[in-house]
DNA sequence: TTTTTTTCTTAAACTAGATTAAGTTTTTTG
DNA sequence: CAAAAAACTTAATCTAGTTTAAGAAAAAAA
């Protein structure tokens, strides 16, 4: 049931049998076709979700009207918009599935428990964030130094098997610019 | 000695006196006057930084020889490259000290130790994370829905205080424009 | 397989912000 | 305090990417 969220865990700390049935009784899983919503903006974001199989964004709708893409995740990442989760009030932001995707929910009546029951879950979501804040970092940089053209030659060079997967103008907004101008640069090649 | 970061931890989590003892072993205390360096870009990150008093900023040099500034730190938050600090390969940024600066530093061989020795810092560090990507999610959704213009105005508003603490240079290029368009907003109002 | 919906493309007009360059003000240092 | 260095301003010119709008292609649904 819960095998690839214990796979993950196991590759920074080691849970018993025993752990891994306590942790059953704090997560849930579920399963969403493509486009339905984990999260539509003016609710609060109930949970933190990783993603067993598929693909889910984070984003908002900006003053235009246009989508903006922040976040991605694919399988074996957390997503989730953490200031709402956390303070428990009204997201701005959607979490949408991107394909149909398989997920395992840790709703946040249970997350403060999970680590109290758990410690062990402390080093592996320190790593988590850890890792989030790495990503962070990276994209931040690519952000400040690298030309549109150059943001998307970049990131499909990285990640040419997810390029395929989603639309491009999801891309095109996570990259930060327009999918008219995603066509562009497509045209020039 | 280590009184602001010992404060700090307990926010989140207590440790006794032994394990405040302990602790000591790992850290140290450093102070940089302003301007120094404790990153230089070809560099390896030797250390995570936590900032008693000061400011630190992070930043690296674009193909256009300017600086872009990433990240700040001030009181109470930690700051490093994660990704030379984690692999211990050469970093593309410096580290440098906005103003006179006091600083407790882990270095890269203590910081799997200090888990080890210490795991109630795993939970610290969770939540450091935690909230460093709870940072980035805010600060990505503001690059991705305001104009320069409105950034500025809306940083201003939140932190007033610290906009006087660093010259505008590194401000503009932290907030993603030039100093020369810094001016031109200031002029406006 | 036809229809509908979603996604992608093209191109012209436009603009937020960058660039360049020179001068001014403020801060630091000897 | 004088000189040098660092930080800030102004303005003209320029450009990467946006906007608008319409049509084409691909995918999903019926």
């Amino acid at each position: 049931m819960y095998h690839a969220l214990y796979n993950h865990i196991d590759r920074f700390t080691n849970l018993s049998i025993e752990e891994h049935e306590l942790l059953a009784t704090l997560v849930q899983p579920a399963s969403y076709k493509k486009k339905a919503y984990l999260l539509e903006a003016g609710q609060t974001c109930r949970a933190n979700y990783f993603v067993v199989k598929g693909c889910l964004r984070l984003y908002f709708i900006d003053i235009k009207g246009a989508e903006q893409t922040t976040q991605f995740a694919i399988e074996n990442w957390w997503i989730s918009d953490l200031t709402s989760f956390l303070s428990q009030r009204p997201s701005d932001f959607y979490i949408q599935a991107a394909e149909q995707t398989e997920v395992i929910i840790i709703e946040q009546r249970h997350y403060d428990e999970l680590f109290l029951k758990l410690p062990k879950l402390e080093k592996y979501f320190r790593m988590i964030f850890q890792k989030l804040h790495q990503a962070s970092q990276i994209r931040i940089k690519y952000l400040y130094s690298q030309t549109a053209e150059e943001r998307y030659i970049n990131f499909n060079k990285l990640f040419p098997e997810f390029v395929q997967r989603v639309p491009q103008y999801m891309l095109a907004s996570y990259l930060g610019f327009t999918p008219e101008f995603l066509s562009k640069i497509r045209a020039k090649k």
